[in-house]
DNA sequence: CGCCGCTTTGATGGAGATCAACCTTCGTGG
DNA sequence: CCACGAAGGTTGATCTCCATCAAAGCGGCG
């Protein structure tokens, strides 16, 4: 059930068959199917447990009273949303699903009790968050410097990676389920201007985005296009000295 | 020393007298000087410790490889860095200093003792970088579905609220030294469209912004030209039910 | 006094928004 | 099995906000 949060907690500190087995129950206690295109938990609402994507993929968002949307992030398997989300009485945005999605739901207790039994495991799930932390001020950066190609092409750099980390990416290519429209709001480009960009990459040879899969053709090339640095991802297991040796 | 911070986290939760002597002490084992505009870490370092803004204004910021900047937040005075940094290998971003700065370094043992000893004031700590990433999440949006004068009103109504939370700001403003070309880092904005942006809103009367001091003339007119919502701060004590009574 | 960092001004150009159609695909039900 | 409708993708024309370049003012400090 939660395999790709494991893969992607792997690259931080290799986890015990134990700590593997630990997330496995706090990760399949209550687990909920979601319709694509609905709202998770909306602003304004109380969180009440910390939730982690099992299958699908969500969105962050918010709107301004005028309307305008932004996507602040996404949410692929293995994704979860903020740690102690509990400690605040309301959510100040809302998440929705973009695909049909499965959430597993793990309450303040079964999360304390994962933290305290395993400090590796605590330590893994506060790197994950630190990693969030950077992805945000990531795609801070984005929106403020860098021009529609650049943006695009960081965007895919990133979810290409974030999936090939837990375990979800083929050599070609990942799933894309984003319609141009939710790009846009996600880049803070206009649909039409979506449209354009990705028809310039496409005729670049670049990437190839069709039927929600995204193919890429020369990641290297992607990659100094965005100036993309997976510096910020931290995937160089970072927690190796805690590794489990079972 | 660290009575800005204390002010701070008393939106969340009212401190006993004991959290804040620990508060105090851990504040003030290692104190440095920073003068104005000097690296404090730098993208690549390895991060040690927590470090507490006591005084000055500091920012993250991080260079694309062809010299373009963005400054994805600022430090005052109350701020902490992320708080589990030293799981990190290395730092993703640097951070600077704006004016001269004072820094209290927090080492891993004197924060574990600290948040260990009382609950109230890990919890306090956790409301705080919760805050944290919402702010960054807001600079996402500000950036990507903003305009000019939007972008900037929002960012002084975030400043002067933030630095009024922390017991710094005055009715009429605040400190803000900050230069145009900083602005325009901070705002995806050239430095020339942040002067002429300024002087758009100063003869409209919404703000005057003059030897590093932010005077706002209508705060409310100000929030509503930003369409600015304060949700994201949780300044309404969200953690009230774990008051301390003495 | 003179210099350096910061702010201000004017002129020009371009990336991307907006508006308004039209096209394509695919799921649904008659 | 085809018709229809809705959602998503594509196109062209026009406009605007903001970047860029270049130069000139200003003020505080050595």
């Amino acid at each position: 059930m939660s395999q790709a949060l494991i893969r992607k907690l792997q690259n931080f500190v290799k986890l015990s068959a134990t700590d593997q087995r630990a997330l496995e129950r706090a990760g399949s206690e209550r687990v909920r199917r979601i319709g694509p295109h609905e709202d998770i938990i909306r602003e304004g609402d109380k969180p009440s447990s910390v939730m982690l994507i099992v299958d699908g993929w969500a969105c962050r968002y918010k709107y301004l009273e005028d309307g305008r949307r932004q996507i602040v992030g996404f949410f692929v398997p293995g994704d979860i949303c903020d740690l102690n989300i509990f400690l605040l009485k309301e959510m100040d945005h809302s998440i929705g699903s973009l695909t049909e999605v499965l959430i597993a739901d793990i309450s303040r207790e079964s999360l304390e009790t994962l933290m305290g039994v395993s400090q590796r495991i605590a330590q893994a799930l506060w790197w994950d968050s630190l990693v969030s932390l950077a992805i945000q001020r990531e795609w801070t950066i984005n929106l403020g410097q860098r021009d529609a190609v650049e943006r695009m092409s960081h965007l895919f750099c990133e979810m290409f990676l974030r999936q090939q980390s837990a375990g979800r990416a083929q050599i070609s290519g990942c799933e894309f389920p984003v319609t141009q429209a939710e790009l846009g709001d996600a880049t803070g480009l206009s649909t039409v201007h979506v449209n354009r960009t990705l028809q310039q990459m496409r005729s670049a040879e670049m990437i190839t985005l069709h039927n929600k899969r995204l193919v890429i053709h020369d990641l290297d090339a992607l990659m100094r296009q965005a100036m993309f640095n997976p510096n910020y991802l931290h995937l160089g297991r970072d927690g190796a000295h805690l590794d489990a040796n079972d």
